[in-house]
DNA sequence: CTGGATTTTCAATAATCTCTGAAAGATCGT
DNA sequence: ACGATCTTTCAGAGATTATTGAAAATCCAG
């Protein structure tokens, strides 16, 4: 194999950039903040631990934002913290391990961003589902209704299409739970479970 | 089993509500409007063909509102047109396979939001990539930097660094492109292929 | 072809989200 | 305890995105 050759440091710091803009592009369009995802390429791409000045200093950010979205970073587990003898200052090295990232991302979305509609799809479930073992008597209204509704609101629905409301409200569910649990399953196994599933499925389908 | 017990209709008003909000919310948290989003929860959870003016009266959203986020929901294919005689009209009906509508959700976000990074990674590799069959005396530099650069922004970097960027960028490359493939799979095969999924895996691990 | 019905477009506006920078708060060595 | 260094906070400024509404385009029946 032929010896590698060699890169002048402003290539290298080029496709650091453009790898920053990009990944800073795909988190935004995720629903995560730009800048954040920026510093966190920043911290994966250069592997290098780095305080809140250097990220300052490439990414031509104020010293507050980069405070927040490193804070942020270690929160969501994709950068720790790390200190060097003599510094006082506060350095940060990015999670080199793909999977692991991966895991982590996955956990915290299911968290923040899953489980809320989780719990209000539950809600509403039971609103709309069959009541079967209720006590018949059992008022249909709520208590605090003082708004003058229009008298067409009163009219009871058609049972049947309660029915296909609550079917509906289901299905979600069962998508929505089995999108949780999937994620659970890699969060839970070790490092490899995204790995493993792409390997079961290629095999099966 | 006990009879199904009817509903006010204000109270399956109120039950579409949240569910539109908590969708929306979502759709928010994941990089979609939340117009967008809530529109497509009121078609779905209503299950009703609805023209314009229905959802704009049903959200109080603006008559461009509307049309823009219907057209939006059409091309991402999660709600077809139709027509009603004798009314000219256009209206529009939530897909309501849930797993249907998730394949094709999948399919939309491979192809805009992780494909353009996997483009980027790949082009990133080819310069950070051992060149070992290339001819020596190949340039480096390309041909337009007329830029004055300071002179250590030229000093080579490390062969083993470059090797190790090179690294990283092929791990992520691997990592994206596995969650490609197995998006793929599920879009490919058919409308069954995230429940499938969910079954194997809950097997395997 | 015409007129009315419907949809689409888009510049202006509004709402939302993000960033800054300076001040307040922490932390540490002496 | 003090001063120096570093970090966090957050109100205001700025940038971005979403929304409106009215004009323009499209469509269709007669």
């Amino acid at each position: 194999m032929a010896r590698q050759q060699s890169i002048p440091r402003w290539q290298v710091a080029n496709v650091e950039d453009r790898f920053i803009a990009a990944w800073g592009q795909m988190g935004a369009a995720w629903g995560v903040s730009r800048t954040m995802a920026e510093v966190f390429a920043l911290l994966y791409i250069t592997a290098r631990p780095m305080n809140t000045d250097d990220v300052m200093d490439r990414l031509r950010i104020s010293r507050g934002n980069a405070s927040m979205s490193l804070r942020a970073l270690a929160e969501w587990g994709l950068v720790s913290r790390a200190h060097k003898r003599g510094d006082r200052k506060e350095y940060f090295i990015a999670e080199q391990d793909v999977w692991a990232l991966s895991r982590k991302v996955m956990r915290e979305r299911l968290r923040r961003e899953v489980l809320p509609l989780l719990t209000t799809l539950h809600e509403l479930r039971d609103v709309t589902e069959r009541r079967a073992e209720q006590p018949p008597g059992t008022p249909l209204r709520l208590a605090s209704d003082d708004e003058p509704a229009p008298a067409d609101a009163h009219r009871p629905v058609n049972p049947a299409e309660v029915r296909q409301l609550n079917d509906r409200i289901d299905a979600l569910l069962e998508l929505v739970q089995t999108i949780d649990r999937l994620g659970e399953r890699f969060v839970g196994s070790d490092g490899k479970g995204l790995r493993l599933a792409a390997n079961v499925l290629s095999r099966i389908v």
